[in-house]
DNA sequence: GGAGGACGGTACCGATCGGTACCGTTTGGC
DNA sequence: GCCAAACGGTACCGATCGGTACCGTCCTCC
């Protein structure tokens, strides 16, 4: 019972932060919940925040990775993105994205927890950039950013609605981006 | 000096909770930085969740009107909306909508606050079918939702970027949907 | 078998949380 | 001029915040 005090301390501080929001859960749930004792806490992190950073960024591996095997599963077309997320918003325990939880709730730009947050969409773009390429989409880099975008609208509405829905607006509208002409110029 | 605390509060509490979130604003800052005294807060309101509710019910009404001004005054179009966008995105404090943030900040859905902030983006998708019918756009209910979507990655975009860029790429996104076959199928 | 490291538990710290009670003052209407 | 409502200021409440210090215990490795 006395080992993997850290993991322990990770995995449920990401689960009370996903489920209650960052601010909302105190260290001293964290620590009752988790079994770990206090010094033990402050032994493996510097502080709250410093645990904070530390679970995103196990976050965005994981969520990276799961999508990446979800999209492969659906076939490996950009497109696919959006009927992994629409796996996920079913769930009725959904609570958005973690790095877009963030941003929104801790104001200062210049936080270690806000530079996990962007990094993490970064990294996001970047494997729907690797997807586009994969699939012979041109202009794979701005594609990639318009993805992303639509990823972000559906997990906010998706939030929102409590429901699928949102992934397959998202879907529908990217289907019509692909499929748009190249240069698509002022309509209004 | 004594007159107007609970507009005074009001407005008080608006610029703390968007600048800082709602969390993160104690009732004591709200009550220094207004010059209320306490008991005059909680004679105006039952408490701090009835400030939250009051305040988002007036940004709600307030951010409305003036997406309609800006609308109208760039041409009254549905794609100006993101025009409008894109004037808010510019500024260097802009902390996105708070009607996202309060939903991403508060998990219990069945939260007064949570509540207001769906209501503000139903009645913000009832605004924009209002342009769809103006404009004669087919099929103007399932359009707005899509802008709405659009809307929300933008915002959600724009907080993480800081430029106006999102509003852009949320533009060109709505116009390749305006200008798309009026049914697109599979293609993935 | 002894030593050292990792651990859980607890007491404590100052600060702040949302909220209540009571104070004296100011102000506007009759 | 007087009275009542609205007001600002302050003291106080229990609870919780993030963080520190110290305790005894268990487990491992040599």
């Amino acid at each position: 019972m006395a080992v993997n005090a850290r993991a322990r301390l990770l995995s449920t501080a990401e689960s009370l932060f996903y489920a209650h929001g960052i601010r909302a859960v105190g260290v001293e749930r964290i620590l009752s919940e988790s079994g770990v004792g206090r010094a033990s806490f402050y032994r493996h992190f510097a502080g709250k925040e410093a645990l904070v950073t530390a679970v995103l960024e196990g976050r965005d591996a994981r969520w990276r990775a799961w999508l990446a095997e979800r999209v492969a599963a659906h076939g490996g077309h950009p497109l696919h993105v959006f009927d992994a997320l629409a796996e996920r918003f079913s769930a009725q325990d959904y609570r958005g994205c973690v790095a877009i939880n963030t941003m929104t709730e801790i104001a200062d730009r210049a936080s270690p927890a806000r530079g996990m947050a962007a990094l993490h969409k970064t990294r996001v773009i970047e494997l729907v950039e690797g997807l586009m390429l994969d699939a012979g989409v041109p202009e794979p880099g701005q594609r990639a950013r318009q993805f992303a975008l639509l990823m972000d609208g559906a997990i906010v509405t998706a939030l929102r609605e409590g429901t699928p829905d949102a992934a397959w607006r998202a879907r529908s509208i990217a289907e019509a981006l692909l499929a748009a002409r190249p240069a698509v110029r002022n309509a209004g």
